[in-house]
DNA sequence: ATCCTTGCAAAAAGTTTGCAATCTG
DNA sequence: CAGATTGCAAACTTTTTGCAAGGAT
């Protein structure tokens, strides 16, 4: 995805922040990375703590603001725990993306018979060794859509 | 799931970890919530300021090396982002459960055609407003799979 | 009685905020 | 030049660890 790279600051300019040094080598480093990263990893493939943390926390928010970035993981507030499948059985998680509630659905979308072909096309593309799946439907909760 | 209740206390006793009054307390609170919760909602559901939350982070510890409590959210480490999906496209999140590396599938394995009826059955079995959805594909990645 | 568990205090890790200096448009 | 942005220090929040007292088997 070489075009994404020029797009970045672009995006950004038309959005009407300002393109600094600092964002532009956050940009580029969000640009080359392959895979979902955390703050810790942007500074670390920063040149050698040219750019402070801070910094780098806080372009984040604001290019989440933006659209331009995505949270992946953690809807936000700390680490979510359910019992074990053997308890709940396997299913999808409902996650409201406003109050950041997790409940669950009777069973998971994703149809059991597609699991061996999904496993064996991952171990091939990506040397993925598949051993368990989640499935989460964002959305909003019966009390915040409103 | 009423049995549930009944069989968690058991399950730890089972598993050779003593049976103490916190982690009673804990478990009931477990097995009577619906959905994933965080530490502070296990606190904040446990007879005013009785456990220490300490204790609950420990034991929400123990369950989870126990099998009986899993992780939802985070892998681990902090917070994650990735590029939005106009840059991306939608696909499919590749998690190490090892190294927590987050890797990205070329596409989703939910089909299109699922959503709609999925959307449907959502809206009126939870009164839930579908919007985005995200398939966590759980695994090995191929420097940990030695 | 043994040794696992708990609570408290404090450390560590991760994230946010106030403020003055600096840079962008 | 005006207002946004950065770095630094420090506050906050969340999670982990050391240690002595208490509790389960």
């Amino acid at each position: 995805m070489p075009s994404t790279l020029k797009a970045l600051p672009a995006a950004l300019g038309r959005r009407g922040y300002r393109l600094t040094g600092p964002r532009r080598a956050i940009l580029t480093v969000l640009g080359t990375s392959n895979g979902a990263v955390t703050v810790e990893d942007i500074c670390r493939r920063l040149s050698p703590r040219s750019i402070h943390r801070v910094t780098v926390y806080r372009t984040v928010h604001l290019l989440v603001r933006a659209g331009i970035l995505r949270v992946v993981d953690a809807v936000r507030e700390g680490v979510r725990y359910e019992l074990g499948e053997s308890f709940t059985g396997h299913h999808a998680f409902l996650v409201c993306q406003r109050c950041g509630r997790i409940d669950t659905t009777a069973r998971c979308p994703l149809p059991d018979e597609a699991l061996a072909p999904l496993r064996r096309r991952l171990q091939q593309a990506h040397r993925f060794h598949l051993v368990d799946h989640e499935v989460r439907l964002l959305g909003l909760c019966h009390a915040c859509h409103a």
